[in-house]
DNA sequence: CGATCGATTGATCAACGTCAATTTCAGTGG
DNA sequence: CCACTGAAATTGACGTTGATCAATCGATCG
């Protein structure tokens, strides 16, 4: 299963541009390393030494911490165009796996760090980014602390509508699996299927197929993950 | 209950130095004013306008998200020493309370930005705090996904205890009550009383007072948190 | 066409929440 | 200093949600 391909290194550099790319991000254009990976594949372990980050071109990312008895919590999914890998002092404290075949940019951290220094475009969008990503993760926590099962895969489904740049707006991608969801809500994979079922019965989702989701009723949706007195 | 007194204001500026103040930092000791908060009075609203960044002086501060229908998830306690505030866009997300009658020292966030352009030492400690927060986001939700009521208190206090700047090393001071420590762990207050039961009952912990635990088996607590095969 | 993996559904169980007393504690006034 | 009061903490009885265990279904791939 270990089967990362690089695909341009060491001075032979891919050019990364594409219209994900956010504007401050145009001086990292330059020292991107394009690399492959399949499904499951690790891109970095929890523990490793953190020298590069990582945007994402296709494919899906989840960032993850394993327990010792093998429970498993997914702090966040990264879609394309989504950097990663940004944050971290010395060493990662998570791990980022391929959640299906995966391609991703990779940038050492020590130059971003110095471009950081000369750029303060690049600088804002960086610090922007990681406020970003605390915000998200806060609003994660207050899913995981204060949602039943039902109102968390809700707001799951919700959250993913509001990222998904393709798509017509109301038929959302699931790139994973119900077991990364679950890992993802805090529940178990039966919990998650009795709630996407519930929301089918009750006509707010229909599921064409496992991989993919249509809002039926955004507005019921919302109203269950806000759960009004 | 809203008591809020600005001790300093306008160019009565307090210079705010102290064994708490990173070095990093020495750029925002002329800056700051000092306020101080009764207990449960709010410090900034979720939705207010992010004009300021904090660090407490004394006391202690929770940052929480209350839902429409009253559940409230508590996301960090800020204790002596701690900055908040420091991340946020234009908007704060959540809100901010004194736990107990709590010293803050405030920072207006544009002439913090404009220092962040001229310092780099303050930029980078700026950054350094923003990865710890988001480092221990992270961690919060492990705790709240996928670890039992009984791990989620041992994690608790084995948390405060390695942010205690005082006491003997094995004493905890709780300046929070029942309630905020089952918001932060997304439980309810009894089930937080009967966890802390168990850990007497187990000999784990003492408790001379309700705002004080004793630990007196940190190895099992810790054991009890990574709960191994 | 069978094999395999992931998803779904059902039956049962345990952990945690809810509701309802006490008990303890901090603050107040005599 | 002590009794009184109200708030917070604790404990108990019971209910509910979601986990666990097990079986079935469905899709993909040789």
């Amino acid at each position: 299963m270990q089967t990362a391909t690089v695909l341009a290194s060491g001075s032979a550099v891919r050019t990364q541009a594409g219209r994900n790319d956010a504007k401050g991000f145009g001086a990292l254009r330059n020292i991107g390393i394009t690399a492959s990976f399949g499904r499951n594949e690790t891109i970095f372990n929890d523990g490793d030494a953190a020298e590069h980050s990582y945007r994402v071109v296709s494919g899906a990312v989840r960032l993850c911490k394993m327990l010792p008895d093998g429970r498993r919590q997914i702090a966040e999914f990264f879609l394309p165009g989504d950097y990663f890998g940004l944050n971290a002092l010395e060493e990662h404290s998570f791990t980022a796996e391929a959640v299906t075949d995966s391609v991703v940019v990779s940038f050492p951290r020590r130059r971003v760090e110095r471009l950081c220094d000369e750029a303060p475009d690049l600088r804002k969008e960086l610090l922007a980014r990681l406020y970003a990503d605390l915000s998200a993760t806060q609003n994660h926590l207050v899913m995981l602390g204060r949602q039943s099962a039902k109102e968390r895969v809700a707001s799951f489904l919700l959250l993913l509508a509001g990222r998904e740049d393709a798509g017509d707006g109301d038929t959302i991608d699931l790139p994973m699996g119900r077991q990364d969801i679950a890992d993802y809500l805090g529940l178990t994979i039966e919990t998650v299927c009795r709630a996407l079922s519930d929301l089918k019965r009750s006509k707010l989702i229909v599921t064409p197929n496992t991989h993919q989701v249509v809002l039926k009723n955004r507005e019921a949706l919302q109203a269950l993950t806000e759960n009004e007195i």
